[in-house]
DNA sequence: CTGAAAGCGCTTACAG
DNA sequence: CTGAAAGCGCTTACAG
């Protein structure tokens, strides 16, 4: 039988209000009966229905996570920021799984909704201003993750994607790559958009069969990878829009014959945590998986308690990280990097 | 403004209990008034209140679940499973991350009895009998998922652990290795014991040197293999505890010079998804994540349900994976694999 | 500082 | 089949 307030205040002969504000710390009431209320409370092993107190205040101290995956390593190590501060402050946190998909995202929007979450946070299948206005306009605190369109009035956190994808271009191309793939997601175009900047400033057109779109996985990446890999002219260097995509694309390669860097340079994005721990080690992106968890959570923590008046926006810069999978073409050197690159990629990471 | 089952009473002229049983589809109530009370409710956006529902019903349809890390390739993929079929009858799932810090099992353990969950799926942060069966007199339904004790009566689901190391270290036996080291997990013993078990075949005994402890992470790993490869005469061959220890172990042992797996055979666990995709391919044993976490929710749903008479106890098997990194001992051919467990393991995997 | 009332939004016997 | 009452366990004005 679970203990309740009421039970408590029987024992102690006192209403079972003056309970409720003895266990909620009110300052309207007596140190003196605070302090017995408590020590029952304890005694009996009292643990609150925050169900109860949830119907009756509106705060469930419960928030919802919307991602398209969690078992994917760039969002459960989000998840894990996520949960982490979430907890410090009290609050449970709901996972749930879209696979990008808008009627899934809609079902466990409905259901975060009906539970009367205080908050959410989301990386959005699809970013159409409507749709996302709607979401915004549903009176519920929340903060996008990873996705988000910058012009809206709402709050977000997100890796500066653009400037990853050009960082990384632009490293390809400073060591002498003109044919660059790049494999791409469906809905990221951040990254994208960095790359076709960067060959813009060469001069170069952005060649469609070389842009790929896959799905975010291992499979998904050996698969592009194989159509690039059979071309008459294949490119000299394949940038993978994720790390997982880059492991499928060095099977790829492999499998058709090509080595890494020799006749191919590979790149990924995220660092992963198993990047450094491939053959060759993964050059890629890092971007900050746990932080953006972290970050978003600690703004809607502040959005939930009313203390933001704007919508705060928030981008982690993510870091080039140069390892073993990409050569200077033309140069024997297989690892020729820019100084100034390794030396950030180590400070910031380690 | 929210709509409540009141309003839409009024507007009908009708008693809101009407509604409600219109709403859960009551028996009791009159065909005509059942479709009038619901398109109301759908034209109104009316979404029920299951804070509300729940305090009166004692039912949430939430679900708790715990482990050690979600962020882990293991346990999010275990949590996916769960999440999918959760969600498909109607319950959302918290995620707690323990660290396998029993301190911080006591408290998600807590917040989740506080948030009134119908249930928990656990992967319990140490296994003694007296704390367990306190989880289980808790009287919230619970199924133990990879980690469990057998003799206690409840529910759990778990890969066969001894017989995916015992599997391991008979194939590696089989290489004509002797020198066979097993890099352990703290909580983790029935690999241990089927490593154990099959050198006991083969009149070897265990070397404590040999089986060294390390945490389940990619740098744990690298530093127990580090010890290992410094010997004055390091084991022949390295069985890891996961797939991650051994992806450690695996630059540890490069960073020595030694080649995999011409001078050290490497073995992990888990078949991750990145196992096949290493250089080389890892020799590992494969144990079905999401079904673990599918199966679990498929019990606890059952347990909730009052459907289950008695615990139901369940033990998926693991199946060794053989590709190339481990080679038989003066024999030049690098991968002689035996050729049943391919089979099988090529059948259940694809 | 403490008590008694009313309410959060739903459900469940109990009448009729 | 429908209504009115009571209750789930808490909190929050309102009195005193």
């Amino acid at each position: 039988m679970k203990v309740t307030i009421r039970q408590i205040a029987k024992q102690l002969g006192v209403h079972h209000t003056t309970v409720s504000r003895a266990l909620r710390n009110s300052p309207c009431i007596s140190e003196n009966m605070r302090q017995r209320i408590k020590s029952l409370a304890i005694k009996l092993g009292y643990r609150p229905n925050l169900v109860a107190s949830g119907l009756s205040t509106r705060k469930t101290f419960n928030v919802g996570l919307i991602v398209a995956d969690i078992s994917t390593t760039f969002f459960s190590q989000v998840a894990r920021g996520v949960e982490d501060t979430m907890r410090r402050a009290g609050y449970n946190v709901f996972i749930c799984n879209t696979d990008d998909k808008i009627e899934d995202e809609k079902f466990h929007w409905d259901a975060l909704i009906s539970r009367g979450v205080d908050g959410i946070i989301i990386s959005p299948a699809n970013l159409k201003p409507r749709y996302l206005q709607k979401l915004l306009g549903a009176g519920v605190p929340i903060v996008f993750i990873d996705r988000c369109l910058p012009s809206l009035r709402a709050s977000y956190v997100i890796t500066d994607h653009f400037s990853g994808g050009y960082q990384m271009t632009k490293y390809l191309l400073s060591l002498g790559h003109r044919r660059i793939a790049y494999v791409r997601g469906e809905v990221e175009m951040g990254r994208f958009y960095g790359y076709e900047h960067a060959l813009k400033e060469y001069g170069i057109p952005v060649d469609n069969s070389l842009t790929p779109v896959c799905d975010f996985t291992i499979e998904g990446g050996k698969k592009a990878a194989k159509k690039l890999v059979r071309m008459e002219h294949p490119p000299t260097a394949i940038f993978c829009v994720n790390d997982p995509v880059a492991l499928g694309a060095m099977k790829a390669i492999r499998e058709h014959g090509f080595r890494i860097p020799e006749d191919i340079s590979l790149a990924g994005f995220d660092n992963a945590d198993f990047a450094e721990f491939l053959q060759p080690p993964l050059t890629t992106v890092h971007q900050s998986k746990y932080e953006l968890g972290e970050e978003a959570a600690r703004i809607l923590l502040q959005e939930m308690n009313g203390k933001l008046r704007e919508p705060r926006k928030v981008e982690l810069k993510p870091v080039l990280v140069i390892r073993d999978s990409c050569r200077h073409i033309g140069d024997s050197r297989v690892n020729s990097a820019l100084p100034e690159c390794l030396l950030l990629a180590t400070t910031i990471i380690a």
